[in-house]
DNA sequence: TCTGGGGTCCTAGGACCC
DNA sequence: TCTGGGGTCCTAGGACCC
């Protein structure tokens, strides 16, 4: 296969760097973005908070004792996803093989465009240069071969990095790092395979393939290829997203049948909305769950048709709720849509079954029951705006 | 120090169809 | 009637990432 030139590119501290734009002031100063709200925990610390050893997901009363500077900025996610969209539109005016990895980075290919460049470094300033005129976000680059090594190489030097990774370095710069970097292999994984001698990237050489197939399963090869600088996975252009959810912590359980109904809904009308404005419906509805003694599960129920409407959802979040009511207090929730598709490739299929009916007793007290849910969704609008 | 929220992908068993 | 294999969909749970 012919070589390729692959970018992965990294917005620094994004939802930090997000606000310092809004919020010129807070340049320079140690800023953490969470909610600050007791019980919460660091989203994102910029680089001046991390000088104090804070770190995101540690408690923000944690952070506080570590710095009394510290500003705290409350999150926004509208700013993110704005900002988001305009770093990798900027991207796309210089490949259109563009992957977007998540909110803040994106993976492209540009094999074709850095022929025309003079040296090969060239594009990779000049890209870092744009991004940080035109948004003023910061942002590392990594450049390899393929999107594995281009991922490690850009989390090799932050912030405003360039960092190149080349097949024949990877035995003196992938390998030594510890397990734990290696993207893919998470804290669950880490000491599996340190029991059986894995401490490094490069010692996944060194033990037998059967041990690694113990634990790593079906991945084993593809690890052991992308410790040796080989990865084939293509760059996927970006389509549509594959599930819409949302989740509430409670701090404290909710024992109540109305209460917890009241907070489903809140989550079910953003799950609506969300699907709603990007025109998408879903097949499958699934219901999360954690209760005070910790235990969690979940249960997914798939449709017949296509759906985003908030009664459908909740009539069947309801249904897969049934089964945990009167186990103890909730603690968490979470209601996901998946399946989706577009709503215009979908309609056919629901005209089909939207046949005129007269109207029996039963449909009128469900009629009855949907007056009562949409005041209870009133309600829990109103919960929204308030928060 | 076990604390948040939004996602993706994988596995494995069971049902069902051919 | 039993036996076999392949494929797809559904469901639950787990691991990982940002």
């Amino acid at each position: 296969m012919a070589v390729r030139v692959i970018f992965h590119i990294d917005i620094n501290a994004f939802f930090a760097s997000a606000h310092l734009i809004d919020n010129p002031n807070l340049i320079g100063k140690p800023v953490v973005v969470c909610r600050d709200v007791t019980g919460s925990v660091v989203t994102t610390a910029s680089y001046e908070a991390r000088s104090y050893g804070i770190q995101s997901a540690m408690p923000l009363s944690h952070a506080k004792r570590l710095c009394d500077d510290l500003r705290v900025v409350e999150l926004d996610f509208n700013l993110y996803q704005e900002l988001s969209s305009e770093f990798v539109s900027i991207i796309e005016s210089y490949s259109p093989i563009v992957e977007q990895a998540s909110i803040d980075e994106v993976y492209v290919d540009v094999t074709d465009l850095i022929m025309t460049y003079e040296k090969p470094l060239d594009l990779a300033v000049d890209i870092q240069k744009q991004v940080l005129e035109q948004l003023k976000l910061p942002i590392s680059i990594g450049v390899a071969p393929n999107k594995f090594l281009a991922k490690m190489a850009s989390d090799m030097k932050k912030p405003m990095g360039i960092t190149v990774l080349r097949i024949r370095e990877v035995q003196d710069k992938l390998w030594p790092l510890p397990i734990s970097e290696m993207h893919g292999i998470g804290k669950k994984t880490v000491p599996r395979l340190k029991e059986i001698g894995v401490h490094t990237i490069g010692d996944l050489n060194n033990v037998s393939y059967d041990l690694l197939l113990s634990i790593l399963g079906n991945r084993a090869k593809s690890f052991v290829d992308k410790a040796n600088g080989i990865d084939p996975t293509p760059i996927v252009l970006d389509g549509l997203a594959k599930s819409i959810g949302q989740s509430k912590t409670f701090l404290n359980p909710i024992y109540d049948l109305e209460e917890l109904k009241e907070k489903i809904m809140v989550e079910i009308l953003e799950v609506e909305r969300r699907a709603k404005i990007r025109d998408l419906m879903g097949k499958t509805i699934q219901f999360g769950i954690r209760m005070d003694n910790m235990e969690s599960a979940a249960r997914s129920i798939t449709l017949d048709n296509f759906t985003n409407d908030r009664e459908i959802i909740l009539e069947n979040v309801m249904s897969l709720y049934s089964e945990f009511e009167g186990e103890g207090g909730v603690t968490f929730i979470s209601i996901t849509l998946s399946g989706l598709r577009p709503s215009d490739e979908v309609v056919e299929q629901i005209d089909l079954f939207s046949v005129d009916k007269d109207l029996s007793t039963d449909d009128v007290i469900q009629e009855l029951n949907n007056e009562l849910n949409n005041n209870l969704f009133f309600k829990a609008s109103k919960l929204m705006d308030g928060e």
